[in-house]
DNA sequence: TCTGATAATTGGTAATACCAATTTAAGATG
DNA sequence: CATCTTAAATTGGTATTACCAATTATCAGA
């Protein structure tokens, strides 16, 4: 005979499914305690210990008189421990790179092969509204549509478990941003090369080429990877000239 | 002026400062709750809402009228959402290959370059002790022994990110275990094949040739997955055969 | 209409009581 | 003396109640 889970295992259990499902939406509020926990029928004391441990793997956020919330990322339980590296580590972001190499690669191929009408037709769109924020603002809303642009291709593999840690790559990315990253977005001789890469890697995909696509996504990493090094010396350069000024 | 933290964030984190110090041993057991309430002097829900945050990070074990543990695996943080979604889907551990498939991969390219004479005798000690488990007990052993080979690989990529992402990969399918994956141990017909490629994996990596790594690397993958793929139709006959009968 | 004060709501902490599961200790039996 | 069974003690789990602290909403006055 299977023991009985504990009540706050089942509420957590519960109130996780309902935000994997859509019920409760990032951002979202929840009931008041004691409200739920009437709802539910069951005490304050074991709604909270469910609601604690939700807190603490990152799915909810709690304001103390403000209310319980969905957490906007959900992958910071993955995320943390990595940005924490990332900041003892700036070089950790090629490591990171290292991987989407690899990932993307992979991710543009089962792309290619899966994708359905929905799947293209969101990649075109993403691919449109990451045109379209070129040059027009703040290269973070640039860095934020590329980000999505990628991620519209993770999706289209159909691959859950690789979905789930791209974006946690992302979120990851997102989070770190000081390294020269804008400067994809700024320089026009990086910026167009840049452009025509992500033109060539959503055009392998929408023609269902696997090995084009897996090519076309790598290619574009070792690019971003190569520039990234360049600005990174070209910076250095610019910090020892205004050692000479000074 | 800040704001004070909750008493259960505190009295949490007091005790992952303890575990991370040494000062609580893995397997080792907590005073008792009242007691350990008594003794910080504060009250039992709260010190009970900072286990309850612990225990959902996989550090703390709480066994009701058994006592409190801390956990002698500590990588759960990353595990716990996908293992939810193993759980829900067993299909996925087929998208957890195919990561693999990409990771793996790169993680042999970059240990044939990279690798260090320890690495190289890290891989070769790790490569014993798998065969030397292998028949001799529990399938299970040989699985941890086979991850453990894997990872001294990915080690010696040097790739820091890439090393803790695998490490999530691996306790999450040691976590799943159930789907026919000792199978690839005990059929004499899967594990020749599959220790060939360990050796051929390890000889490319210490010979430093990159690609050959990589390529050895991923056709282990593929083998893997096609074993698992033919394992689970067997099930699936067998299973077929069993309705027959009764 | 805006601002400040007050009331209401919400989360945080504590104390207490009792139930359920496990562990330990004591007693009986061979 | 060793082993088994039973009872008691210990430990975690749940619930109720009370009160404090922070935030939000509402109301009154300028």
């Amino acid at each position: 005979m299977m023991k009985q889970k504990r009540i706050s295992d089942q509420i957590a259990e519960a109130l996780t499914a309902m935000i994997a499902q859509g019920e409760l939406k990032p951002g979202e509020r929840l009931p008041a305690e004691r409200a739920l926990a009437s709802r539910l029928e069951v005490s304050r004391p074991s709604l909270r210990e469910a609601i604690q441990k939700l807190n603490s793997k990152g799915l909810l956020d709690t304001r103390r008189g403000g209310g319980t919330y969905v957490r906007e990322g959900i992958e910071a339980s993955f995320v943390d421990p990595l940005l924490a590296l990332l900041k003892e580590l700036p070089e950790s972001r090629f490591d990171v790179l290292e991987i989407r190499h690899a990932l993307e690669g992979s991710a543009a191929y089962y792309a290619a092969l899966r994708s359905t009408d929905v799947d293209k037709e969101n990649i075109k769109r993403k691919f449109e509204t990451m045109i379209g924020k070129h040059g027009i603002g703040d290269p973070m809303d640039e860095s934020r549509a590329d980000a999505e642009f990628h991620l519209s291709i993770v999706e289209a593999s159909h691959n859950l478990v690789l979905l789930h840690v791209m974006r946690g790559l992302f979120t990851l990315l997102m989070s770190s941003i000081s390294h020269n990253l804008e400067k994809l977005y700024t320089l026009p001789r990086v910026f167009q090369p840049l452009s025509n890469q992500h033109r060539r890697l959503m055009e392998a995909v929408l023609e269902g080429d696997p090995e084009k696509a897996r090519r076309a996504a790598q290619a574009h990493l070792v690019f971003v990877e190569e520039s990234l090094h360049q600005i990174d010396r070209e910076a250095e350069n610019n910090r020892g000239q205004l050692r000479g000024i000074k």
